[in-house]
DNA sequence: AGCACGCCGACT
DNA sequence: GTCGGCGTGCTC
């Protein structure tokens, strides 16, 4: 007879708590289990967290296991996951739980595996250059000797990164043990992941990503189940692939946002996966031409050991960059979105045949619309943000909710006519290119133009096969995309992510502005890159015109410590919501209280204050910040999780550590 | 969260 | 006497 640490699957606060039941010897860690649960003894289904051969004191009557419910069975390393990481993330223990099971919330669309017709040709290994064979040896090394180690994997675009984490990986694959890459979408990285596919083969790779339906989704599960797949790739969820013998987990493209959960758990795959890693003594690689401030602290601390390649593997030079200021445009009377040298290049591109791309972080026609006279500017009666101007509908739309409302001809706080839309988004911009070009094929890309389904691959493939001349979008066209005929990228206005007052801005247009860049002479020839703005002298903007990380990272990781930010120290954002706004004020203010009791010393706490997004789906959103110096994160977290455990359900919190934006 | 228990008022 | 209102507290 054995004892059961259970955790039941009842989705409460009340009962997230370990259930000792007695068991035969059969029941393992991590298995899925039928338990009677309250007086009624109704069956309900827990998972086993530990296992022990004595019973607990202090139970009076302890009930036994009903049965094993087929055969799930997560495995000890992700049970023993799961319970860190509702530590980690505040979370309930089945919410930690569930994350290792296929049958997860998301996905309901329908779409055919993207994957399914890919050729079953097979690539052979590159030769390596001299930089990639340094890094390849290194984490091939680190493999073989089935210890661990974690490497930062620094390389400019096209340097070739992807041939490294191939190589390292059909390395760790003959050993018989397994491996995990990551990628930051599945949408935007098709050619990451079919790297994979034709080097291993789609019958030897599980593919997981948000858009599988749940059938899709146990499939693959299944297959990796089955022993018969050693390899997974995919999005942030692919980090909890049920392998029972990791030797490597690849995160490329490792600063991006996605590889952060927007819903509870708020897990970060990064850290998880480095949790994994550690408890398979496998080796983890984190790849990026623009790593995350805090990843690269980590890689000058010893954390992470440094990988750098250096060079571009067609030895195609890096593009010519040029910041163009847009002061000294007004002085010279041009008010318009093209300053005359991006008139210009963009001229001589189109005479040469080559192709461009346009790229601005905002959708819409404007940015926001206000009132002249008394300053009011509309914002969503949901979600309180400004709503942007959308001309092809000729409707104001929230970028946060989608709510759309008629644009007032004139302010409805004062009845000022002098009303107007201000800052352009790229429906503007594609209006005003075609103006300026009117021979040229233009097409734009943003989350609106490709909310139709298949649409982005259509929108791609014109552009791939030079029907598109001029290709005006958001991020979506400033990841990824590998063609060889642009010879200019046009960056609109670096300023729209370099003035929203976030401590990360610098760092993420650093990397939106290098990864835009990086678009520009990605074939034999040397590109040139044009970069628009009103603050040319900013040294994140200068940097990146010099495509120089080091220069941005030296300047930076000083501000932050003088400043107290990460890596410095940690933030964690905790939200309350309720339909009642005082009920919610009120609770956060108990919180905040609550926090001061129990917070180690060195802890600042902001707040609370109005969201950001202060509505969301009818309920008031209030915000409590809380920064806390390194080293006393483990401190927070208990004191959080002591007070989310001890409150009720409403007002929901949600606590967010070292959020993406705190905006 | 359920769900049973229980302590009080209105009814056959 | 007993049916049912929902307030309270427990779930190994």
């Amino acid at each position: 007879m054995k004892y059961a640490s259970v955790i039941v699957d009842n989705n409460t606060n009340a009962t997230d708590e370990l259930y000792t039941y007695s068991c035969g010897d059969d029941v393992r860690v991590g298995q899925k289990v039928k338990v009677p649960f309250t007086r009624t003894n109704r069956a309900v289904d827990g998972y086993v967290a530990a296992l022990s051969d004595a019973p607990p004191e202090g139970i009076k009557h302890i009930k036994a296991v009903l049965g094993t419910d087929g055969d799930i069975c997560l495995g000890e390393e992700p049970m023993a996951t799961a319970l860190w990481m509702r530590g980690r993330y505040m979370c309930r223990y089945i919410e930690a739980v569930k994350c290792f099971l296929p049958v997860s919330a998301e996905a309901k669309r329908r779409t055919k595996d993207p994957f399914a017709g890919l050729s079953d040709e097979r690539t052979q290994a590159k030769t390596l250059n001299p930089d990639q064979l340094k890094a390849f040896e290194s984490i091939a090394e680190a493999v073989d000797g089935r210890r661990g180690g974690m490497f930062l994997l620094l390389g400019v675009t096209g340097s070739g990164k992807t041939e490294v984490y191939l190589q390292a990986m059909a390395k760790c694959l003959e050993q018989g043990r397994q491996g995990i890459v990551l990628v930051p979408e599945i949408a935007l990285t098709p050619q990451t992941v079919s790297r994979f596919v034709s080097r291993f083969g789609r019958e030897n790779v599980a593919i997981l990503h948000s858009r599988l339906t749940p059938a899709q989704r146990a499939a693959e599960y299944a297959r990796i189940n089955s022993g018969k797949v050693k390899l997974a790739v995919g999005a942030r969820s692919a980090v909890f692939a049920p392998f029972s013998d990791i030797g490597l987990v690849i995160v490329d493209e490792e600063h991006e946002s996605s590889y952060k959960s927007d819903k509870s758990p708020k897990y970060d795959a990064i850290e998880v996966a480095a949790k994994r890693a550690m408890a398979h003594s496998a080796v983890l690689v984190l790849g990026s031409a623009t790593p995350s401030v805090s990843d690269c602290y980590r890689s000058e601390t010893g954390v992470f050991r440094r990988l750098e390649l250096r060079q571009r593997y067609n030895a195609t030079p890096l593009p010519k960059v040029r910041l163009v200021d847009m002061r000294a445009e007004i002085r010279a009377g041009n008010r318009s979105l093209f300053s005359a040298p991006l008139c210009e290049a963009i001229g001589s591109e189109l005479a040469k045949g080559k192709q461009a791309i346009l790229f601005l972080n905002r959708r819409g026609y404007s940015s926001h619309v206000s009132c002249r006279e008394c300053g009011y500017t509309v914002r969503c009666p949901e979600c309180g943000i400004a709503m942007v101007y959308h001309k092809d509908e000729d409707a104001l739309v929230c970028h946060y909710c989608g709510r759309r409302q008629p644009l007032a001809k004139q302010c409805p706080e004062c009845g000022s006519r002098i009303f107007g839309r201000f800052g352009a988004g790229t429906q503007q911009v594609e209006e005003k290119a075609r103006e300026l070009f009117p021979n040229a094929s233009i097409e734009r890309m943003d989350l609106d133009s490709v909310r139709k389904k298949g649409s982005l691959e259509a929108i791609l493939s014109r552009f791939a096969s030079g029907k598109t001349d001029i290709l005006i979008g958001t991020q979506l066209v400033a990841k990824g995309l590998d063609f060889a005929n642009v010879g200019l990228v046009g960056i609109i206005s670096a300023d729209v992510s370099l003035n929203i007052p976030d401590y990360r801005s610098a760092e993420r247009t650093f990397q939106l502005v290098t990864q835009a860049a990086g678009r520009a002479g990605r074939g034999d020839e040397q590109g040139s890159v044009i970069i628009q703005t009103y603050a040319p002298e900013h040294p994140a903007l200068t940097a990146a015109a010099a495509q120089d990380y080091a220069a941005f990272y030296a300047r930076e990781i000083q501000m932050r410590k003088l400043v107290g930010y990460p890596p410095y120290a940690d933030l964690f954002q905790i939200v309350l919501s309720s339909p009642d706004e005082a009920e919610n004020a009120a609770a956060c203010a108990a919180c905040r209280a609550e926090l001061e009791k129990r917070l180690p010393q060195g802890c600042v706490v902001l707040g609370p204050s109005k969201a950001p997004i202060n509505k969301a789906g009818g309920a008031f959103r209030h915000q409590i910040v809380i920064k806390s110096p390194a080293g006393s994160r483990r401190a927070v977290c208990a004191a959080i999780n002591e007070i989310k455990r001890s409150r009720p359900q409403e007002p929901l919190m949600t606590v967010d550590i070292n959020p993406f934006s705190m905006l």
